[in-house]
DNA sequence: ATTATCTATAGATCTATAGATAATGC
DNA sequence: ATTATCTATAGATCTATAGATAATGC
């Protein structure tokens, strides 16, 4: 066959390729054959593009936190309403994407995420939050993010709450406590976020003026 | 050879046998014949033991979330006090064993959590914690524990402070803010806790009182 | 008779490289 | 001359099973 006129593969291709192939089919079926039969390529013209495995799976992991990442473009509005949207946006690319999870914990993609904190470390300076409280607010939510992904990723996707299927007779508190509660993995993780930023940036009247007046684009 | 007088083999010593290999060589290093070596016994007795791979992953999984949970026993004090420290060591639990950290997202060990649910609801009841305010509590506080294990466990084991090396030029923002900060995985941890707590339990005066006359043993 | 080990091995993968071939771009 | 594909294959694993063997416990 020889070269094509046209290339048959980009990384990038590939890595779009090995997500579908690891969205569809899980972690566990991605192979390089498989990533090669998903192209319709052979085996050896991928290893032309990347020297080894790893370098394929680093690259997911870097795409999903990129798609995450993208739609955090900071719509004007009040800064806890706006940062609560965006960190529900990127989680549910992670949950979508659920299947890949521990490549991210395997590659996690610094420069990606260290490109998300200082776009928002300078949102969040012009929307007057104070700066002591910038880095306190930017490291919880992303932990309460890893969490929220982690456990909902994690769960029966069938389910329709939080708790996975149980017997009420065996956990009889949580049955009693759970009933009350509808919420889903979604409305979990707002409650979850409007209560810490609350506590780290409380709504003093005149922090409000402050923060109106300080909107970015 | 045949059968020994004393068995070789149990089911658990094999998961803690599994554990000590992953902690050592990595996930990726553990294979069935690996852990054979590692019980000085071959791989066909292992699965006299197990019907599959996945059953030892398994347990390993379970092994780590009830270690992570058996120090949740709750010593008599204010509740806030006592809940932090114990997530505080469930978190240990689990960066202790970072390399396994895939195995309880692929294996959640569903009925090790729900007891601890049902226990920690018990706990925060008597402790007089409003009814309305426990589901919220425990599943936020999951959510942190979980987000940041998984981001502890995923960064650089050498790096002193929480974000990897990076070149202050290229993050100029966030050389600023965290330059003031020198906080370490469990500070942060902490700190977050702390707020979220507070947050959906803020500490009015009439409350300490119950609080206090209601502790547990 | 049952249980827990072993030896031996089937059979399926899977990663990665060597070397041929044909199109491209200087 | 370089680049991007292919064919062919080495070589390493890895999971799991079949069947022999010897100790146990009824």
């Amino acid at each position: 066959m020889g070269r094509p006129s046209q290339p048959l593969i980009s990384r990038d291709a590939a890595f779009r390729a090995a997500l579908t192939v690891i969205d569809r089919e899980g972690l566990e079926a991605f192979s390089v054959a498989r990533l090669a039969e998903e192209m319709n390529v052979k085996v050896p013209s991928l290893y032309h593009h990347f020297r080894h495995k790893g370098e394929i799976l680093a690259g997911v992991a870097r795409l999903i936190m990129v798609e995450a990442d993208d739609l955090k473009r900071w719509p004007r509005g009040p800064w806890k309403e706006v940062f609560e949207n965006l960190t529900v946006s990127a989680w549910r690319a992670m949950v979508r994407h659920r299947n890949a999870m521990p490549l991210i914990f395997q590659f996690p993609p610094r420069s990606v995420v260290l490109g998300s904190y200082e776009r928002n470390i300078n949102v969040l300076e012009k929307k007057g939050v104070p700066r002591h409280q910038i880095l306190r607010l930017l490291q919880g939510m992303d932990s309460i993010l890893m969490g929220a992904a982690f456990v909902a990723a994690s769960a029966d996707p069938d389910s329709t709450g939080v708790f996975p299927a149980f017997d009420p007779h065996a956990f009889p508190a949580l049955a009693a406590v759970a009933g009350a509660s509808d919420m889903n993995h979604e409305d979990l993780l707002r409650a979850t976020m409007r209560t810490f930023m609350d506590g780290v940036s409380p709504d003093l009247p005149e922090e409000n003026a402050v923060t109106a007046g300080a909107e970015v684009a």
